[in-house]
DNA sequence: TTGTATGCGTTATCAT
DNA sequence: ATGATAACGCATACAA
């Protein structure tokens, strides 16, 4: 491995100066620096990340955490995070699972964002603690070292339902999320307050998890009970695509027996027969906002809670009852 | 920061003694090690990465370096990496975007899996030459530091054709893919020795890109020079995905006007009506043997190019001309 | 079994 | 403008 010492040597001046050209800095006289930069070129010298990190204490690097890389949900989050990012001069890397959690631990990132029920809030609160950065997209939580960029998730649904309710119906499922999930708690807490709001109609909850099979199970029971059209309210689109695929093979229709709303409008959501609605957001937008406050709270000016608005998109999955 | 040095002091010993003592070294007694690590507890004491990457060199993290985080494609493929890597003790972290290569080049990572366009065959071939460990997925190249993870292409592109010829198709287009693309490359090559052995049919060929908007485009094209019933060969889904979307308003049906075979299976594929023939294989294998590869490279085992297998998904996409 | 001492590659302070 | 040198936190060879 070839170090500033090597290039000192070659160059005939001390590592001192070396480290200097290399940073640009301009105590040294542009002759030397070209010099050592040439020597540089010629040795083929890379910097050593573990030792500029040991003295300067910083990376450079932010992490994003997800609990799993799978679900066409992240990839424009992702997206908006890294250019962001990019034009900083940070670089981004997403990480998934807790044994990952070493690195914000132990100093590989300078920060992260968390989308990732696999952290408690107490973990978190323990890594603001100790001076790293954070924003989270999946909980509120208060530390000088934490920013919320949140979604809508209330307005959304009051959207969702209302939509359902302006279509005429009287009969209304929810298939909730997983429990401790904030934005399912969000969603659904809102959800059973439009209902209250708007009079005396018939209204059941179905357990789901955010996924497609507990999409498909909850058309299951929605078949089984059916004794006229009803209108489901369903946490998230993935679910949505689960429903889908169990009703395919039955008699019933969506838009026709079953009328449904999604949340978060993923691409499939268009694709899908017939087309879902669903509430929409800028998963681009989110991500760049997070990255955004991230780097505000590191470079230390003024960093503010956030939150992400949401819009319904009208979908032909609802009809009139 | 609390250091090994402050727990030496605490537990009054020597800093190596902590060192041994936390690093579970047999040569400190229990007696010693518990004290040392009640201590440890109580300091809060966090290792740090970069103090113990330049002593060992080693950071036990590996990357996989993705051209872009869109695309439903890659969930599941770095889920089977996790998996893999996850139980031998290393954590992942995804990457994208030239800037971040440098995780690489600085020693941030002790290996990396590459499915990225960006990287040039140079750069990989650089790196290697360094001691990187590399696992790549979308190119040929030959290194005693590299082993490929190849997708069985030439198989795909076969069977994609027969297909069609088999349902007694005659004119034949193929959606290509983005140049300098390897998949995209072997893909259209296997397709047009197919067609020529098939003996004489119309075929033609569509620049494409691997995404919707290309796949939108060649469906402009096709039906604008429509005379009959066409079979297409789309080098990717996506692309597929896109087609659709423009075929939407028109009066041409798949599976009837225009019949269409993808590649890579994607999860929508499933979801769309009619259902789309598809080039299917295991992307959490293919994940998981690229980990796998990487690993036995890293840690000296011997280690060997590996092919993942591909077979065809039919779909109501493809029906007899 | 435990302690001492050295070095990993870099940055940055203080001399010169 | 340049050089000598002391950290940064940890692992480990060697001494005790």
């Amino acid at each position: 491995m070839v170090s500033i010492k090597d290039i000192a040597k070659h160059a005939g001046v001390s590592i001192a100066t070396v480290s200097y050209a290399l940073n640009g800095n301009p105590k040294v006289t542009e002759e030397t620096r070209k010099k050592i930069l040439t020597v540089a070129q010629e040795l083929h010298y890379v910097p050593n990340a573990a030792a500029r990190t040991l003295k300067k204490r910083k990376t450079k690097i932010l992490g994003a955490f997800l609990t799993s890389f799978e679900g066409a949900f992240y990839g424009e989050l992702l997206q908006g995070m890294k250019e962001e990012m990019g034009k900083r001069g940070y670089d981004l890397v997403i990480c998934s699972g807790t044994q990952s959690h070493r690195m914000l631990r132990e100093g590989f990132l300078d920060g992260a964002i968390i989308l990732d029920r696999l952290f408690s809030d107490e973990e978190l609160l323990f890594h603001a603690t100790r001076g790293h950065k954070l924003v989270v997209l999946d909980r509120e939580l208060s530390h000088p070292n934490i920013v919320q960029v949140l979604l809508d998730n209330k307005a959304g649904a009051t959207f969702a339902v209302e939509y359902l309710l302006r279509h005429g119906h009287k009969k209304l499922y929810v298939v909730t999320g997983p429990t401790g999930s904030y934005d399912a708690e969000q969603r659904l807490q809102a959800a059973r307050q439009t209902v209250e709001r708007n009079g005396p109609l018939w209204y059941a909850e179905i357990p789901g998890n955010f996924d497609k099979e507990s999409g498909a199970a909850a058309a299951q029971r929605i078949i089984s009970e059916y004794s006229g059209p009803v209108a489901v309210f369903c946490l998230n689109d993935e679910m949505v695509i689960g429903m889908y695929r169990a009703l395919k093979d039955t008699p019933y229709r969506i838009g026709e027996h079953i009328h449904v709303v999604g949340f978060d409008h993923i691409e499939t959501a268009d694709y899908i027969q017939p087309r879902l609605a669903s509430i929409d957001y800028s998963k681009r937008r989110w991500g760049a906002v997070a990255a955004e406050q991230l780097l505000k709270l590191i470079e230390g000016l003024g960093s503010e809670h956030e939150r992400i608005y949401v819009s319904l998109v009208e979908g032909e999955s609802v009809k009139r009852s």
